[in-house]
DNA sequence: CCTAGCGTCTGTAGCGACTACAGATGCAAC
DNA sequence: GTTGCATCTGTAGTCGCTACAGACGCTAGG
């Protein structure tokens, strides 16, 4: 509900505001090449179009889950060749949520190890704390 | 059941082996002065004591259950004063659980999304793949 | 037309926690 | 003595940003 729209395309806070992701972030996405070099106005401000919005959007939501940005990369390319191959994406989508699974089971073993400790603990101003015992025993 | 022990204490590359923390971050870990500096053979090469693995073991057990540096670091300068005060190594290991805990849900959202998307993915080489539209969708 | 004041610009350096070299030595066994 | 692995120092790279500094663009109000 923004009366900006596409008239003049959106300065780089509209970009921000819009899509969550930092200023800084996104001169960084250019630098990187993971975003496509936007217009500029005559003074050399950057003005981006609706697809750059789209495509940002893409990008952050793709980290919220996780995604690497060579990943993203790897996907922004198949989008662009017009046809997308699904079983590619599917392929990476279903190996990031192994890997994601795993990084699960192994806080979970942490958080086990970590209340452990927590519970022997006496708390109270103690010589001897069972939890940099725990630490330094073999 | 080696036979080196404190004869000559132990070259990095021991210590190394002994631990399982890489040449290159025990050297690092000098720098930063985590560990402290070991006596040197006189040719310059360390050489350390059995309190120096000691350390470096504390150090690598709490780097496995994700304590960053500067918490490390904070816990063995309570160990290095002698009255080590358990209150505040309970109230260190207490937060870094909950922030483990509140990691979990997090994955646990992201595990859900991310096979819900490979779910509606045909995974066949069809145009507008699902998972590709729901990263654009707003 | 001028100015205030925000938005934006470039370029560089920092973060955390390592890791990876290059090129020069040390050291132990034969 | 020589071979050859271990170790040395110092620096730069990794990932994904984030944080400046110092200069300029742009717009609204007077």
């Amino acid at each position: 509900m923004e009366e900006i729209t596409n008239a003049r395309g959106y300065p780089i806070g509209a970009m921000s505001r819009e899509t969550g992701v930092n200023i800084e972030t996104i001169r960084y996405y250019e630098r990187i090449e993971l975003m496509p070099k936007p217009d500029r106005t005559p003074g050399g401000n950057r003005q981006y179009s609706h697809e750059h919005l789209q495509r940002l959007s893409f990008i952050r939501r793709s980290r919220e889950l996780g995604f690497r940005i060579d990943e993203i990369r790897a996907m922004l390319r198949m989008v662009d060749q017009d046809g997308v191959s699904c079983g590619e994406v599917h392929a990476m989508t279903v190996e990031h949520l192994a890997s994601v699974k795993e990084k699960i089971a192994q806080l979970r073993k942490l958080e086990r190890a970590l209340s452990d400790m927590a519970a022997e603990c006496a708390k109270g101003d103690i010589p001897d704390c069972p939890i940099i015992e725990t630490l330094f025993r073999a």
